[in-house]
DNA sequence: GGGAATATTCCC
DNA sequence: GGGAATATTCCC
């Protein structure tokens, strides 16, 4: 799995399709808990750190969660609740990777990779075009799902299934895309590589 | 407590929503709002006024935006922009009422009624309130002789819907399985490639 | 004005 | 942790 990645990413480079994980602009979520890391990192850190990356990079940690609460939150964010921050990490799939300790991490948020912080999106609830409100109660159902009820529930889902088609083709746009880009890269590099086992027989 | 709960649900069932007020907690954004007009009136300066109730109290006016948005603002809610607060205006249902003033009017928010203001409802309904729309149709009986065409044609649209949406879903499917074959292809090929040309080296 | 995305809160 | 309501922002 690994191994994959890195292979990707490696392709990537040479390929020049950077933007092929959809780079979008990265949530003010994102760029705000990156900075602030950055910055907790260039402050004349004697001993008492409140938050800061782990030794590898891979992640962070909240070593003061009272201090990170009143002095830093504020600075970035709207709040000072240490679990709203919390709630925003798990919105955008970051875990929670110690038992004894604030630290969290996510594939695509490390030291040195605010350009990758674009790759990272929100979890979203289940991609169920019904109106929620029909998830509810039953019996309030039963007793009031006339005709005209109906009716309008069904042009609703209708019209939520269409936006999701449109976004479906325009995934598939993207893959299609980007396929095309890899075989022309591909018949290039086989063209390149022809040439050369010429030259060197 | 859950049989309170039924019994409202039975009661606006029976009679058709809207017409007896259900007491609910305030929004928050509501009671800072009332407060906030009230403090207003309770404060010395009487000549330069930044936000008050109008004179009959139907409704308040905001005498200076700027003022208003610097100072009052932040101190009841997490921002200091007058267009963020007028979003909530709408979403609660106030109405402009003067085109030459910041005046705001709403049936259930008026001067000494804070005990009303949990009538007020978001403009987007809760699952457990049937929409707008359905409210609407229920009293206006009368068009119901093509409805049935019509729904058997939207039902019939609905389910192609989705045999499209499934559709779609499986030519994502494949054109990632493509894209991964490609990539391994690609980076085999290098690894060949490079094996090649050192032999021949 | 209002739809929709994101943020914050509340609650299980 | 995460569902869902409310708040704030962004955009048309």
């Amino acid at each position: 799995m690994a191994q994959n990645n890195n292979n990707n990413n490696v392709l990537e480079l040479n390929l020049g399709l950077g933007q092929s994980p959809r780079q979008r602009s990265p949530a003010p979520f994102l760029l705000k808990t990156y900075d602030l890391l950055e910055e907790g990192e260039a402050e004349d850190n004697t001993n008492c750190k409140i938050v800061s990356w782990n030794s590898q990079g891979t992640g962070f940690v909240v070593w003061s969660p009272a201090e990170f609460s009143q002095l830093t939150l504020p600075r970035y964010f709207k709040h000072n609740n240490f679990s709203s921050f919390i709630r925003q990490l798990n919105t955008y799939g970051f875990k929670k990777i110690s038992s004894k300790r604030w630290e969290f991490e996510h594939e695509k948020f490390q030291r040195g990779c605010r350009h990758k912080l674009g790759e990272i999106t929100r979890k979203k609830c289940e991609p169920s075009v019904f109106p929620a409100y029909l998830k509810s109660s039953s019996e309030e159902n039963a007793t009031s799902s006339t005709e005209e009820n109906n009716h309008q529930l069904l042009m609703e889902e209708n019209k939520n299934l269409k936006k999701e088609r449109l976004e479906l083709q325009m995934q598939i746009d993207e893959c299609k895309a980007l396929e095309m880009k890899l075989l022309a890269c591909l018949s290039q590099f086989m063209d390149t590589h022809n040439n050369k086992v010429r030259r060197l027989c």
